[in-house]
DNA sequence: ACTGGCTCCTGAGGGC
DNA sequence: TGCCCTCAGGAGCCAG
């Protein structure tokens, strides 16, 4: 489900409601998620006051006065602030009641996703040490992608969606970046020209400032931390448009698989 | 060091 | 209506 934009959006909508309160009680109805919840956690978080809710990569970082809870969606991951009393729903594994009454719930039906505990620095995390830089940092520039892509001989679509060289792209935004900029998502990286990593760099801020401006994509069942469904869909212009025209030259947009994920390009204007 | 393929899991949607 | 198949927005792990 999730990609930047998405968690993002989760973090602008999660953050104003549950900043500053103190955890009263934890329960965890499922600890079988991508790695086991700590059983811990119960003993530990309440008392606690949540001072931070942060996003690094994917992740999203929930600073407590002794430690960090960071918290990954995967591919159907969710959560959302509840009255105590709200009708736990199916797929429901983690509950952080506060002693204001409100429920912090993370649901998560094909449990991809992760919650885990730190009290180090979550930076340093093995989860978080490895990955590349923020696609919005200064560090994520054309000389920094021309360096790195030389000796690699994978898909440019396929680099871009590796978390060591920069975080947050996943399926639907290395389409959509890699069709304005002009570049034919099967290329192998090696091959790519400076000046067109150049224009991905900011195709890509682009894609993923105006998705976080709609509110993310809603494809099958995003939703945000209110339910709200994001508008970006309506946006994109080679994301599961196999078949239609392409929004620049009307060439129909063609569907093929690259690393095993589905990928959309316009034979004409992506070289 | 890279690479492609497989894997975890549930649910939706299409074809018959 | 139901059954079976394919596919899904992530990403770690493994063998070659």
């Amino acid at each position: 489900m999730p990609e930047l934009p998405e968690v993002e959006t989760t973090r602008r909508g999660i953050a104003p409601l549950v900043t500053n309160k103190v955890v009263e009680r934890v329960v965890i109805n499922n600890a079988s998620l991508r790695w086991p919840v700590s059983d811990q956690l119960p003993e530990v978080l309440p008392g606690q006051r949540l001072q931070s809710v942060s996003r690094r990569a994917k992740y999203l970082l929930f600073g407590f006065d002794g430690g960090t809870l960071m918290v990954h969606l995967g591919m159907t991951g969710h959560l959302r602030v509840t009255p105590t009393g709200a009708v736990r729903r199916r797929h429901d594994h983690v509950e952080i009641i506060f002693s204001d009454g409100s429920v912090l719930r993370y649901n998560d039906s094909r449990r991809f996703g992760s919650v885990i505990w730190t009290t180090d620095d979550p930076l340093c995390h093995e989860r978080l040490a490895t990955l590349g830089p923020e696609p919005g940092s200064p560090e994520f520039n054309e000389v920094y992608l021309h360096k790195l892509s030389r000796s690699r001989q994978v898909s440019v679509k396929s680099f871009l969606m590796d978390g060591r060289v920069v975080v947050g792209i996943g399926n639907i935004y290395a389409n959509e970046a890699l069709f304005r900029a002009g570049i034919n998502p099967a290329r192998r990286a090696c091959t790519v020209s400076k000046a067109a990593l150049s224009r991905l760099v900011h195709s890509t801020r682009q894609v993923l400032a105006e998705a976080i401006d709609a509110g993310g994509t809603t494809i099958r069942d995003f939703s945000d931390s209110q339910g709200r469904p994001g508008y970006f869909r309506q946006e994109l212009r080679v994301y599961g448009r196999a078949g239609q025209p392409c929004t620049t030259c009307g060439t129909l947009i063609k569907h093929l698989r690259l690393g095993q994920r589905s990928t959309f390009l316009c034979e004409r204007c992506q070289k």
